[in-house]
DNA sequence: CTGCTTGTTGCAGGAATTTGCACGAATATG
DNA sequence: CATATTCGTGCAAATTCCTGCAACAAGCAG
């Protein structure tokens, strides 16, 4: 690995996790921590970051970038996205919801990854501008700007054409009797709809999402492939859950 | 093997492989590593490549990032934009083509303009999150990430139902004779078959695409309903736009 | 054919860069 | 305050780079 290019994955971690870490980063690129403190001072002297003790930080906390990036992730929601990321194998075919959660998903794809990205989001289509391999199949219909995704016959039609691997649905609540749910009657209807095209369906969970219902059912918890959730959450909101049989996936 | 052939291999190679090693290639090729590093320094002088230790990069690994060309749209831009976004009238039904113009386009629409948008560009789309009164239609198909639209058969078929009343197209060239051009023969194929839907068909020029040629044409000048150009732009450039009788609109 | 020029290639030797290691100093953590 | 990381510096080995030079082939004029 050329030198200059290890700086230039140096900023991009910089900017997608907002930290980089010395130790971590060695072992990843099978080098020595040396190399990499070398090149963290080296960048920190012409101010494209800032050392700390272990590693270092961007240098602007965080781009005042548009809509996409206007929920400053969580660190849970990052969390989910980098496992969900890892759970995609190359070549697969794979449908991306809307939703911020699902946007740290794309933000964690190796840049690299061959992979075929399915998605009726505006949103996640920008996020993956610079993932070189990936192939995206944007999904067209009337724009529902809530949530900015496609909705309509359109979408319905275009969506029937593929059978992706897995699905990433973002819902607004999920709850045990209830199943997951969403605040949109039409917005229902198409997820439900993907996730009947699709071999395997998974949930982002945040925790606060947990035990709560919205309007619209999208499916019951048995229509779930796995729920994903925050290792850290507490054992007991996790009970009815396990009661009901749904794969529960810590990240 | 002939210079010129190995200098064309290291370029294909850069485009493929986004990097390319000197101590490699030399081996690969059987030749010194000494004339590989010619090459690389020859090929670094004229511009083709940037040289780093260990190898050579391409020159913009990244292409002038598409988010942040966006940022920086010239003054000339925002005129353009602002003078098309006037000719939209309520309850229209306009296509926008991707780029950056016209991105420009949507920031001078009224946020409460009842309108009809249709695009099969991701980030035209994502502009048009806070047009409340806006209804936007998105076209799906295979993403072409160089600018973030959506093409192939899929988007064609979606196309074909749509009579937008106005289009506007984006283009790289605009010559009299070679009429208005692009980059890529999949995206020049999509735009000629929006322009046959739509009643018109708009143009917007800063000055520097004019009396250039892209590979691929999309229409001749005469499929042309208006070409909008800055009003500052010299009269002697447009001579020959006026001689074949194209309308010419000054923002 | 000869002599000259031009362009390409490989090689030698010295300069510059990169990398990993060692060791003492600085910093975090409990 | 004690311990464990992490940091910075100096140094040595390896690699890569550059310059100058010589060998060789191709083209061209005389």
């Amino acid at each position: 690995m050329l030198t200059s290019q290890r700086k230039a994955l140096i900023l991009d971690r910089l900017r997608r996790d907002g930290q980089v870490i010395a130790k971590a980063l060695a072992d990843e690129l099978e080098l020595s921590e040396d190399t990499i403190r070398r090149d963290l001072r080296e960048m920190a002297g012409e101010k494209l970051l800032k050392r700390v003790h272990g590693g270092a930080l961007p240098l602007s906390p965080e781009l005042p970038d548009f809509s996409t990036r206007q929920g400053v992730s969580s660190d849970e929601k990052r969390r989910l996205g980098a496992y969900a990321a890892k759970m995609v194998r190359p070549h697969q075919t794979v449908f991306l919801d809307g939703g911020t959660t699902n946007a740290e998903i794309v933000r964690h794809l190796p840049k690299d990854l061959p992979v075929t990205i399915v998605t009726h989001s505006a949103t996640i289509t920008v996020e993956l501008e610079h993932h070189s391999a990936a192939e995206v199949i944007l999904i067209g219909g009337k724009l529902y700007k809530h949530s900015m995704v496609a909705t309509g016959a359109a979408a319905m039609t275009a969506i029937s054409s593929i059978r992706p691997d897995m699905f990433f649905l973002g819902v607004t609540a999920i709850h045990p009797a209830r199943g997951v749910s969403t605040g949109d009657f039409e917005e229902a209807a198409i997820k439900r709809h993907i996730a009947q095209c699709s071999a395997e369906t998974y949930v982002l969970a945040t925790g606060e999402k947990l035990d709560a219902a919205s309007p619209c059912q999208i499916l019951p918890m048995a229509g779930i492939s796995g729920l994903i959730v925050p290792a850290d959450i507490s054992e007991d909101s996790l009970v009815p859950y396990q009661a009901i049989e749904v794969p529960i996936l810590l990240a």
